[in-house]
DNA sequence: CGCTAATCTAGAACAAGTTTCAGACTGGAT
DNA sequence: ATCCAGTCTGAAACTTGTTCTAGATTAGCG
């Protein structure tokens, strides 16, 4: 159930992975600097030696580009997260911890984190497949720090739920309408549905 | 304290209100077709009678048409809900009917909610006090189901909250990626938060 | 009425995402 | 080694959001 990357269509050869990789490194990079809009298709192609049309089999739209650059980044903030786990003593304290993790990681980048969450959030059916992945790591990651084997349906929903806050709380941060203590606020918020959703809650 | 729309600028004149209206009609009639895709500047200038240069006079971007559209349709849903208030017993109760009312109304128009909602979270700095404003009278919404009058700032993170799952749910949906049972249950899981926040909750 | 500043129009021009195409290149099967 | 199919390149073309310009219209004012 380990959430991999890549199930579909003929492997790549060693330089087709390598393409692969220059791209998504060239589309991180400009990101990195002046966030969605410093992605422009022809200077990712440039600057990953690559031309349009190659880049574009590769990743049939900016959108789609721009996930797959966050499906990448999500996947080393879960490996680092397997190596130091969240110590809190509740699960709803550890998955706030984690999302504060995260979140300290993105203000690091926050031109990257626009890039990706604006990308994410406007994505349109084509890309459910590709975002469809990215929630799917998101949601290891929070099932991860609450430490569950067999959620409930109700914790499922729970989950989705700090999901869908944790994006647009992203989002209102990146778009300057909320600061960085209320995100934090938000999240910590929204982490209590764990305990108001716990089996034990029910007689 | 009432969320209504123009604090600055000049006044306008009849004919320019007309023509904001028009252009505020074209483009919520081409987003009821294709969506968010389908309402192309040129498009709305000519549907709206107006030239090119003018409908950007007006709104300043694309985005900024489509929130402002965005802004419209909820005055009309707080004016039609002020007349006809949600009947529940408790707050949380009457929240999620009130949201699950908005739902279904937007469900009758899934194309013109995918234009509006995408361009409110594509929308980036430049457009802020206008997505504010959105947000405002969302908030007003949700504390009017509550029927609160002066909430405690716990709740007011929890309406916060509630907003993001709102939105997030929301795109999910029209991104094709969960079902309309699905936004349902997580509305009404998010609406829990409002029992775990009253104030009486705390000895 | 006649003037002036602001606004509006029509249309060209520009920017960036996307598509297309002819030709060069590569990898694998015979 | 040769050939085929698929891939990559470079460049042009197309689409749609956005900007700009020159000339007509309009609104407000003396």
């Amino acid at each position: 159930m380990t959430a991999e990357a890549k199930p579909a269509s003929p492997p790549l050869t060693e330089r087709q992975e390598a393409r692969r990789r220059r791209i998504l490194h060239a589309s991180a990079q400009l990101a990195g600097r002046g966030g969605f809009e410093a992605v422009q298709m022809r200077e990712v192609a440039e600057e990953a030696g690559v031309a349009l049309g190659t880049l574009y089999r590769y990743f049939p739209s900016k959108i789609h580009l721009l996930v797959a650059t966050m499906q990448d980044q999500l996947q080393h903030m879960h490996t680092t997260l397997h190596k130091h786990p969240p110590a809190g003593q509740d699960p709803a304290q550890r998955v706030a911890d984690t999302l504060m993790r995260a979140f300290r990681a993105l203000q690091r980048e926050p031109h990257l984190a626009d890039a990706m969450v604006r990308a994410l959030t406007f994505a349109d059916r084509s890309v459910s497949p590709e975002v469809d992945t990215v929630s799917r790591i998101t949601t290891a990651i929070i099932l991860d720090a609450m430490g569950l084997e067999h959620p409930t349906p109700e914790q499922l929903s729970a989950v989705r739920v700090i999901e869908h806050t944790w994006h647009s709380a992203l989002i209102t941060w990146l778009s300057g309408r909320a600061s960085i203590a209320q995100v934090k606020i938000d999240i910590g918020t929204v982490c209590r549905l764990i305990d108001v959703t716990k089996p034990t809650e029910a007689p």
